[in-house]
RNA sequence: GCCCCCUUCGUCUAGCGGCCUAGGACAUCGCCCUUUCAAGGCGGCGGCGCGGGUCCGAAUCCCGCAGGGGGCGCCA
């Protein structure tokens, strides 16, 4: 049995979008688990619309994500080169065997914007061009006329059996004579697209829904031409929250943009793997290694999904909790900069005190981004007292308890010989039985004044990541500010 | 307009003729844990689009309908 070989083929006309990404990921995941070679190529023939920018974008993405390419840009392969652009003489030779063949003629049709026509919509071309001879088209591109090259569709019946469908047919002859190669010479996809899987000897062709109706035209240019054809595989397509094509007005739809927002990558590819494909079992969270084993097309799921940020925001949580403190700092730290919460060279000599920082918050957020906000508590004495909160307004106005279970602990404080979480828990411990407290009204008024919130960090963590200093500097504050 | 594809809780899905009183996950609600908030644990609510068949028996097979999506470019 020959070896897999299946292909992302992205035009570089933006960023990488989640529905590219699944596509990739699905090929990845295929090209690993069978041992095969998955590979990259640029399908950046319209001329117009592909930026160097947008290849750097995706591979920038494809990086971020972990899906490695055998061969491709940066990498190359005894199949290159990988960019179409790079390719045209082999689309001319192709072509040429085709106009020979008489699988292929030339059109001097002038160039028809169809594009935003409704009633031209379902119009066919008619053919017009099929009539003239190889030698009169020959004869008429000397003499200076310009002209694109259309390839005969077929009449007749076109199935193909998908790997993910099943049986699918269509009727030839309800495709017009499509162009192969345009009047400036560059190829359409259609045609390219054919001629470089059959090349690079591509034997699985998994890519997206929307190219279903596309595969019998290029089966029947790899019958004209007599490649070997691949097996095709159509994934479904991935739609916003009402149901429609998943588009800007949903949120975030470049790759890119997931890594803006906060989101782990292993998270993301986690998650983009389980819409549309299943395990079996009841696993949900798993990391590539073992998707890789236990990944099947039989398993990938025939209808379009609806991305859901908030499963994928959980499962990144799932991801931040099973990090190690090290590893989530070193993921939180660049936004902690970037929030001006810290400098990078500071954050060189506080290494020990920061990990203490993303331990207590370590599972009070999903999202990378929303850590600073989380941290800043720890960082400057401007911390809001949320006034508002009930639970805070409450020991703000019962200035009795609150003043004497503040005053209590900063003496204690500052009687203390050697301050240390054993000394804190055990003023706490005296502060109730000398009082005559519930534990619940030492720690709130402490909770309040060292936080200004009802939730949030324990009051022990609190006290050891601040140190004495600033614990009775907040103490102070906020009786001077509260309770006077 | 024509063609193709899809259809199980709000969402992602398991299911491939009897193991289904339809299972899991997110979300939601409740309880437990707890100095608080989370996290975690336990539990509740919630679904086979509709109509015909086939069969002793259908979420599973067939047909029709409806709904949704995609395509019909010298875009990919």
């Amino acid at each position: 049995m020959s070896e897999i070989r299946v292909r992302f083929a992205p035009s570089p006309t933006g960023y990488l979008h989640v529905g590219g990404a699944r596509t990739a990921l699905f090929n990845y995941l295929y090209a690993k688990n069978t041992g095969g070679k998955f590979i990259l190529r640029i399908e950046d023939t319209d001329l117009a619309r592909s930026t160097d920018e947008s290849i750097n974008a995706i591979l920038r993405s494809m990086k971020w994500l972990g899906l490695d390419w055998d061969e491709g840009p940066e990498k190359g392969g005894e199949f290159g080169p990988y960019f179409q652009t790079q390719r045209l003489d082999t689309y001319n030779k192709y072509a040429a065997q085709l106009l020979e063949s008489g699988h292929a003629y030339y059109c001097f049709c002038s160039q028809q914007e169809k594009k935003d026509d409704a009633e031209a919509q379902g119009s066919k071309y008619p053919g017009t061009c099929r009539a003239i001879s190889l030698a009169d088209a020959k004869k008429r591109l000397a003499a200076g006329e310009k002209a694109a090259i259309r390839f005969k569709m077929p009449a007749k019946e076109i199935k193909f059996k998908d790997i993910v469908r099943g049986e699918v047919s269509f009727d030839g002859s309800l495709f017009g004579d499509m162009v192969i190669i345009r009047q400036d010479g560059v190829p359409t996809y259609n045609y390219a697209v054919v001629i470089d899987d059959a090349l690079m000897n591509i034997t699985h062709v998994l890519r997206g829904d929307d190219h279903i109706s596309n595969t019998p035209k290029q089966i029947a240019i790899y019958e004209a031409i007599g490649f070997k054809m691949p097996e095709f595989g159509h994934i479904s397509m991935i739609l916003g929250p009402d149901g429609s094509r998943l588009s800007k007005r949903h949120g975030a739809t470049s790759v890119e943009e997931y890594n803006k927002n906060g989101i782990l990558p292993e998270a993301f590819v986690n998650y983009l793997a389980l819409l549309g494909w299943s395990p079996e079992g009841d696993r949900e969270i798993f990391p590539l290694e073992e998707m890789i084993k236990e990944f099947s097309l039989s398993r990938v799921s025939k209808s379009a999904a609806i991305f859901d940020s908030t499963k994928l925001k959980w499962m990144n949580g799932m991801y931040i909790r099973s990090l190690s403190d090290d590893q989530l700092l070193e993921r939180v730290l660049p936004f902690m900069i970037s929030e001006g919460l810290i400098s990078a060279e500071e954050a060189e000599t506080k290494k020990e005190w920061l990990l203490k920082i993303v331990k207590t918050i370590k599972n009070s957020f999903d999202l990378l981004t929303e850590a600073p906000a989380k941290a800043a508590l720890f960082f400057g004495e401007d911390y809001e007292i949320k006034t508002d909160d009930p639970e805070v307004a409450k020991y703000i106005e019962n200035k009795e308890i609150t003043g004497k279970a503040l005053g209590f602990i900063i003496e204690e404080l500052n009687a203390m010989p050697e301050y240390g979480p054993a000394a804190v828990k055990a003023a706490i411990k005296k502060a109730q039985k000398t009082l005559g407290f519930s534990g619940h009204d030492v720690f709130m008024p402490l909770r309040v004044s060292l936080t200004g919130l009802s939730g949030g960090p324990g009051v022990y963590d609190m006290f050891d990541i601040l140190g004495k200093e600033r614990v009775t500097l907040r103490l102070n504050n906020f009786l001077k500010k509260y309770t006077a």
